[in-house]
DNA sequence: AGCACA
């Protein structure tokens, strides 16, 4: 038998199909972060988003392994992404780029976009070549400029996935007094050690740097909350590349 | 709400 997918109403899929997505996401920025997102579920071969009616506010995310989109769903279901939780589910068909590996795509024919019933043509298609080409392009739905086009809107916090295991350690919640010697002193007790580096723009945080991750990820475990005063327990992640 | 293959 198959993979089991119980609760599913859509059979397992290499592809997963997002809902509810917050509509004001530009789609260069939405693609990033949902790659941001998910990559740490396995090999992303696609994402692929749309601004037409029919299909803003969702998305798609082709996966190289089925395991990786089964993961995701299990994981990501109801995350806050973009401030709206989203709604995850296999797609209900195999991704052409999937049935290309597979060699079972036949290519499907045009969708014909809604035939106004002997309607200039001519004009449609001067519309497809103006969405592709500006990014401001309204034309379709009203002439309301877009709100993502505005700087404080357009900027909404991209939820981090956690960055896989690295030989360099972030610290957080360090109390602000704290020097690159104080924390030299705690990490240099793990072998591997190689350097500290604090911002001093940014106070609170620091980079520590081992050998290699087998090392950094021993730091890790040994000073995970460790207080250097009794309100500021630290936070150890591994650090993005 | 809305399942595509720009």
């Amino acid at each position: 038998m198959a993979e089991m997918n119980v609760g599913s109403e859509v059979p397992v899929n290499n592809t997963i199909y997002i809902n509810n997505i917050n509509e004001k996401i530009k789609l260069d920025e939405l693609k990033k972060s949902l790659h941001a997102i998910f990559s740490q579920f396995g090999n992303i071969l696609e994402i692929l988003a749309f601004k037409t009616l029919k299909h803003k506010g969702q998305a798609w995310v082709v996966f190289e392994d089925a395991s990786s989109a089964s993961r995701a769903i299990q994981k990501m279901q109801n995350f806050p992404f973009h401030d709206k939780p989203m709604r995850i589910q296999y797609a209900r068909t195999k991704s052409d780029i999937i049935a290309k590996k597979d060699g079972t795509f036949v290519p499907r024919e045009k969708k014909k976009r809604h035939e106004e019933k002997g309607k200039k043509r001519k004009e449609h298609d001067a519309n497809q070549a103006a969405m592709g080409l500006n990014p401001a392009y309204n034309g379709a739905y009203g002439a309301a400029p877009q709100l993502s086009q505005i700087p404080y809107m357009a900027k909404s916090a991209v939820p981090e996935a956690p960055a896989p295991p690295n030989s360099i350690l972030f610290i957080e919640n360090l109390p602000h007094q704290t020097t690159p010697m104080m924390l030299q002193m705690l990490f240099c007790q793990y072998p591997g050690f190689k350097e500290v580096r604090m911002v001093e723009v940014r106070p609170g945080i620091a980079f520590v740097e081992y050998e290699n991750e087998a090392q950094s990820t021993q730091a890790m475990i040994g000073l995970q909350g460790f207080k250097i005063v009794p309100e500021n327990p630290m936070s150890i992640t591994y650090a993005k590349k």
